[in-house]
DNA sequence: TAACTATATATAATATTTCATATATATAAT
DNA sequence: ATTATATATATGAAATATTATATATAGTTA
């Protein structure tokens, strides 16, 4: 794949992206509504914020009914992988990227059932 | 060390920013001039880029005599140096960072002995 | 003084948020 | 079937905030 390490790191330097990454990381796919609960934003400042991770390459988008799933799109280059897993690895139990991890199993209402 | 990952990544979020840490961390240590030349910037934007480097922890200042030399931060977190390294390992190799290597070994009047 | 680097200020360029609204899909009612 | 309604997401336009650049100038050291 074709990525510009700029475009990378110019995607990711916004905090909200990089909570919205580490949190898909960990979960595997989220829709909109499950990422405007846990990182407790608006719907359009989120699903703008999506839009751009995914113009950089690194968020895949599969509509489901109602729903768009996010996941991390598994054919970034190998560098991008890493430096994700890294991230994720070294911050994820921290603040505040912890606390929306347990934002989101507090959800009520997930579309597909809680995997918490 | 206290460093908060998003203000890491969004150190990283500048394209010459990016490039002054990929040059530094295979160079060792490099002064403003030689960044000046390498980047083809002019004095103060590199500057002031580097001093946000600084601020942000990733890279550490000394100086010497008329030059002020910039190097990594080794007291980085270990996940951000895991990053940098895995960055530059995969991006070091092809353009724009491999002409900034270039750019400065061609570099005639380097303040210490050229080590291209 | 000359060389190297840093900073201040003003300006320009970008990015982000907000609000309103559009689109798409599903469900229910007629 | 058609229409109406509700829900989830995306987008356009304007307002705001943030960041970068250029230029001039000020420290610092030899």
């Amino acid at each position: 794949m074709n990525l510009q390490a700029d475009d990378f790191y110019s995607a990711l330097s916004h905090p909200m992206r990089l909570r919205a990454v580490i949190l898909i990381k960990q979960m595997d796919e989220l829709c909109v509504c499950e990422l405007t609960h846990a990182l407790d934003l608006a719907q359009p400042v989120i699903s703008r914020h999506l839009a751009q991770l995914k113009e950089a390459g690194i968020l895949l988008a599969r509509k489901q009914g109602l729903w768009v799933y996010y996941r991390l799109n598994d054919a970034l280059p190998n560098w991008a992988l890493n430096v994700i897993q890294v991230t994720h690895d070294g911050i994820s139990g921290s603040s505040p990227y912890q606390d929306d991890r347990h934002a989101l199993c507090t959800m009520s209402d997930r579309p597909n059932q809680a995997c918490c």
